[in-house]
DNA sequence: AGCACGCCGACT
DNA sequence: GTCGGCGTGCTC
């Protein structure tokens, strides 16, 4: 006789939570199911049931679960048993885990209300009420409840605890605990003949002549039995017609109106998909060129030996169609498929490419995506709806319970890594065992893998496959270096543009072609700089330079989002010789505006992508040719396919390449390499020009060259003689508080915990991370190399876990925040 | 994490 | 006195 359950509650607190079922819930108690239950004094919640038991807890009186939400379970087995490995592997919580994997509309959460008493009068002279609550009573006659953010808003007192009981006491205010369900069914308003009406012909005469002289209302009767022949087809006035469109052609709604009033017809709710009925995908399958054929069975053979397998293809290679047949064959199996891309690769392009072949077999999940449209994909992918889902990082969540291939595309993207807030995931090595869970083949796509995954490949751990030309025989694009200290010694420079990139624009453009332009870094200059004192604006919350964005006319700081207006005076001495100093997208797209006054420039950022439609529009104008020069971020190096791009410019790489971390080389090779294979896709007059002021360091060679396999030789090397992940585990711990002493007190506190049982393994730090300060918080990290072979990963874990938990024991050091980042990026 | 609750200093 | 800030402990 079950009558507990273990509940797992989206709370950061490392275990479950038992809670009794009562009869009436018992029979729909079931593993993976969400319920409400009550937690702490007020607070209600919605958890899933991990298993149900029958043992009483012995130290405490377990509560009861309010309801049951679901008729079948939400979260399938394979998923518990995901959230589970990832909260170990990656030091946090269960419950941090299921707080990042259901969409919020899955999540019922109460908050607390304020109303005002019934009974309260507030001048029968019985009490006195301070301002702050003054305020709170005056807000209730506006408005009829607040929420205790509004009323903290309102009287601009942080802690409203006592204002809250305080009224509470004086009988001037109730408090309620309103439950939010998040997802709400997008619905649809349809009108259909009245049930009485559809089976009685003489009814419907009898209509007609009491119409006959209301001409507005007959013409509405009449269209009605044109696209609904009840005569015929009884059962189709059920389904009725759209309201909508039924009015659309200019029927009169007032008419409508009367006619629902006096019985006719009756109006109604339909829940509908926000993607649209199921129709008929058109199933155009790709042809594939013979080596592209050869490559697929190669990948199947590899297959039947090895779960995962590296696809390692140049850019514009025809790695899609690959996929994409290797998706078609899951179809027809009557399996699931699942085809991560990195945030900005998902663009419309590839979505409009897939959707040709697939039709709505596929569920598409994005950040952009609104909350109700996750909901849907997630119980499209529950009811089987759609069988292939394309998404972003956050779709290894997903309900799949039959899951038989996974596909990472741009396997080397760190964007796969959530950085902030836990779980601290990488969704690559995340669907790796997402796979192995459901017993499903991987394939890692890529044309400049990530150092891990192709020591894997190379140690066979995965198997490999290699896709060395370009679709179609396209030549790879020439590449050519230009060095910025002779240009800048000859004063020859156009601000950022050298003179040589210059020309070859100027040619692109003569010849009708396109060209993209690379320069990471948004806003128009990263600092000013005072030319009498020297002085650069700085963050007031953070340790870095306000970057100046020429269109608001205002710094910003990238990092905590703070702003001030453009100061036309020095604010340390007053002087009016204010110089900005650097490049921006910004800078760049108004100096080439001046250069180039005949061509069309634009620039794509994250300033001028905020929404999904400014993003695409973008992409749309440039596809259309409306745009001959387009400056961007990093957002333009990923997986975009435009035909008439033939010259590539990338202008501040210096910057990547010198960043200090152990992946700087690797990042800058990936990121030339992708940028340049943007260039001549369908021509063979692609050309990249890379601008540097050390062209003499040998990643561009190998980059000039396309040598991943020169570059992943000489960057492995450099990993093992300096102790580098794929050779150690890094596990990075960051302190956090406002007190620099003290971050700094607590990091060494936990340091010398640490040191003496992880003895041989290295440890580095306590230091401060490049950015010491964000957001007035201070920083210290320390990084944890864990070789291979020594220490079990798993044991190590735990210890770093549970010698964290001793540090919260101590009451000055838990005032610090204390956070993992395993395999830190 | 959020929230209750108690202690304590500041201010009418 | 009470108001509001802050530290502490708990959540089945």
């Amino acid at each position: 006789m079950a009558s507990f359950a273990d509940i797992l509650l989206p709370v950061p607190i490392p275990r479950l939570f038992t809670y009794e079922v009562t009869a009436e819930h018992v029979d729909k108690a079931e593993a993976g199911r969400r319920v409400i239950v009550p937690f702490g004094q007020k607070k209600v919640l919605t958890g899933v049931i991990v298993q149900t038991h029958g043992t009483k807890p012995e130290n405490y009186e377990a509560r009861e679960i309010l309801d049951v939400l679901d008729d079948q379970p939400v979260i399938v087995d394979q998923q518990l048993q995901l959230i589970q490995w990832m909260a170990s592997y990656y030091m946090c919580t269960p419950g941090e885990v299921l707080n990042a994997a259901l969409p919020s509309g899955l999540k019922l959460s109460s908050k607390s209300m304020v109303q005002k008493h019934p009974d309260f009068d507030p001048d029968d002279g019985n009490h006195t009420y301070s301002d702050s609550e003054w305020k709170v009573v005056e807000a209730l006659e506006e408005k009829e409840h607040l929420s205790y953010d509004e009323i903290s808003q309102i009287t601009g007192v942080k802690n409203i605890y006592h204002l809250i009981k305080s009224l509470s006491a004086k009988g001037a205010i109730l408090i309620f605990e309103q439950l939010i369900e998040k997802y709400k069914p997008k619905k649809e308003r349809r009108v259909r003949l009245q049930a009485s009406l559809e089976n009685d012909l003489l009814a419907l005469e009898a209509l007609f002549q009491k119409l006959e002289k209301k001409e507005k209302q007959l013409e509405l009767v009449m269209k009605y039995l044109r696209e609904v022949p009840v005569n015929e087809l009884k059962e189709r006035n059920q389904l009725g017609l759209s309201k909508g469109e039924f009015l659309s052609t200019g029927l009169s709604t007032s008419s409508l109106g009367t006619l629902v009033k006096n019985g006719v017809f009756e109006e109604f709710d339909k829940v509908i998909s926000r993607f649209g009925e199921p129709k008929k995908k058109e199933a155009v399958i790709p042809e594939l060129t013979s080596l592209q054929e050869e490559k697929l069975s190669e990948i199947h053979g590899l297959f039947e030996k090895k779960s995962t397998v590296l696809l390692h293809g140049v850019t514009g290679s025809g790695k899609t169609e690959i996929y994409i047949r290797l998706l078609q064959q899951v179809l027809d199996e009557g399996a699931q498929a699942l085809y991560l891309l990195p945030e900005i690769a998902l663009t419309a392009q590839i979505l409009r490419r897939l959707k040709k072949v697939f039709g709505d077999k596929i569920g598409i999940y994005h950040s952009k995506y609104s909350d109700n449209e996750r909901v849907e994909v997630w119980n499209g992918v529950l009811s089987g709806r759609f069988p292939i889902v394309v998404g972003v990082r956050s779709s290894v969540f997903l309900p799949f319970n039959n899951l038989s291939l996974i596909i990472i595309d741009e396997e080397h993207e760190s964007s796969y890594k959530q950085y902030d807030p836990a779980p601290r995931y990488h969704a690559r090595d995340t669907a790796i065992m997402l796979g192995q869970i459901h017993h499903a083949k991987i394939l890692l796509g890529s044309a400049t893998p990530s150092v891990e995954s192709y020591y894997n490949a190379v140690y066979e751990k995965y198997g490999l496959v290699a896709l060395e030309t370009r679709f179609g025989e396209v030549q790879m694009p020439e590449t050519a270096l230009i060095d910025l200290k002779d240009e800048r010694k000859k004063k020859r420079m156009h601000g950022d543009l050298s003179p040589g990139l210059l020309q070859a624009i100027e040619q692109t453009l003569e010849e009708n072609k396109q060209v993209i332009l690379f320069q990471n870094r948004r806003g128009y200059a990263p600092y000013l700089h005072c030319e009498d004192c020297a002085h650069i604006p700085k963050c007031a919350n953070c340790s870095v330079s306000l970057t100046y964005h020429m269109y608001r006319q205002e710094l910003l700081c990238h990092y905590c989002g703070f702003r001030e207006p453009l100061p036309s005076h020095c604010e340390a001495c007053g002087s009016a010789k204010i110089k900005t100093i650097g490049f921006g997208t910004e800078k760049l797209e108004d100096d080439l505006k001046v250069l180039l006054p005949t061509g069309r420039i634009s620039r794509m950022d994250y300033d001028t992508t905020r929404t999904r439609s400014t993003y695409e529009q973008l992409i749309e104008n440039f596809e259309n040719g409306e745009i001959d020069v387009l400056v961007g971020t990093q957002m333009i190096t990923k997986g975009l396919d435009f035909d008439h791009v033939e010259l590539v410019g990338i202008l501040d790489i210096d910057r990547i390449i010198h960043f200090p971390d152990f992946r700087s080389h690797e990042r800058a090779f990936q990121m030339m390499t992708q940028v340049s294979g943007r260039a001549g896709r369908r021509s063979n007059n692609g050309k990249v020009i890379i601008q540097t002021n050390n062209p003499e360091q040998p990643v561009f060679h190998l980059v000039r060259t396309n040598d991943y396999k020169r570059f992943y030789q000489m960057e492995i090397l450099e990993r093992e003689s300096f102790h580098y992940p794929p050779f150690v585990r890094m596990i990075r711990v960051l302190f956090r508080n406002q007190d620099k002493q003290l971050v700094w007190e607590t990091a060494n506190h936990y340091l010398k915990s640490i040191q003496t049982s992880l003895g041989g393994h290295r440890i580095l730090g306590p230091q401060e991370p490049l950015i010491a300060r964000i957001r007035n918080q201070y920083h210290q990290e320390i990084t944890i190399k864990l070789e291979k072979g020594g220490i079990s990963i798993p044991k190590a874990k735990e210890f770093l876990t549970q010698k964290m938990e001793e540090l919260q024991q101590d009451k000055i050091f838990r005032q610090t925040s204390v956070i993992f980042d395993v395999d830190p990026q």
